[in-house]
DNA sequence: TGAGTTATGTACCAAACAGTACAATAGTCA
DNA sequence: TGACTATTGTACTGTTTGGTACATAACTCA
């Protein structure tokens, strides 16, 4: 099958490492260096099987969407309306805030610092955090069609305050805010919420 | 008085011009080129004058906090409660999407890539960040003790709560989303408030 | 076995980075 | 005027960065 020497790591693993590297430290304050020995590889290897820094930074930002950021997609499929919200913002403290994985969260870790020649980069966090504020957006849109919102609910403005307080969540858990604090500001938005 | 060769530049608009590159790039990703041609003044003079890239980024810091940071002091003088609170937010929108200054919060900007030898830079800014969280918490405090709010009201929780809005909105501006959608989120906030 | 193919490890490259040495310059003070 | 002092501009240093050349190793296929 596989001609020529094989590899010795799994490609999925390494990956994995890479997205967590780039989630605790952002894109470019990660070197290449950090990469290799998270990854447990050396540089040539990295090349050979990602592409370059950014090309690897892209893959993992792809495992990150359909992986630890795929419980926008998984909230909004709770029926009630309601608690298709509080799913998104209880799970958006397990993410922020998990014991497995580095604090916050990986689309608002790389995409503020502004560097010269990444915006391919902030273009693809951009895509991705579009696609969560459409998905929640459409899942308010549908609580109107089946009569749980009224007629004229603000859909975009009202996913893009959610986005506004699960990115709040991320900053304060990069910033070291326990758990317990996260869990409370998500209460006082439950508790606000006139649904 | 002063003896030697007087300064050809002003040392406080140079300040300024510092604090706006840092407030655009973050602490990182700012390079001494970006400062040396935003100041109009060569590298000899800048460590000069503000010694090293840290040392001046504090002294950017300390000036940002007391200029564009200081709507956060204001808005907590308004005599009630809910103005207080209408004005941080609607203060947070002019700041971060301002016409004369970069998009975004330097706050969070500069906080989020954790680089290896900057934990000054991050205890400063999360004291400046501590100190803004502590005045809102006083203000839900003091409303407390007016009797505007209940006596179970939870000041801390709710004070954190603010903070995640107005870095959300810090995000989204960053992100490039426009003067009116932030003010759209604020809407929603505002209209949320029980009090 | 041996040709072909792909991965590995060392060692390197050019560019960009923060920070500085040093001579020249432009003032103040006596 | 001349000694003194502080700033300026050029040119440099050592280090770190992303990325790669090249020889060697390990596998498949005929």
């Amino acid at each position: 099958m596989s001609r020529g020497r094989p590899r010795t790591f799994d490609s999925d693993s390494a990956l994995d490492a890479a997205m967590t590297v780039f989630w605790e430290k952002g894109f470019e304050a990660t070197t290449i260096e950090d990469l290799t020995s998270a990854m447990g590889i050396n540089r040539p290897s990295l090349y050979a099987a990602f592409g370059n820094k950014e090309s690897l930074f892209l893959k993992a930002l792809e495992r990150y969407a359909q992986g630890p950021a795929a419980h926008v997609v998984n909230a909004m499929k709770q029926p009630r309306v309601r608690d298709a919200i509080a799913e998104l913002l209880w799970s958006t403290v397990d993410l922020a805030h998990g014991t497995s994985h580095p604090q916050g969260c990986l689309l608002v870790q790389s995409a503020l610092p502004s560097g010269s020649g990444t915006e391919l980069i902030h273009r693809s966090i951009e895509a991705a955090r579009e696609s969560g504020y459409r998905r929640i957006r459409m899942r308010m849109e549908q609580a109107k069609n089946e009569g749980e919102l009224p007629g004229d609910f603000d859909s975009a403005a009202f996913a893009r305050y959610l986005m506004a307080l699960m990115h709040g969540l991320a900053v304060q858990s990069a910033q070291g805010a326990t758990r317990g604090q996260l869990q409370s500001v998500v209460k006082v938005a439950l508790r606000f919420l006139p649904i």
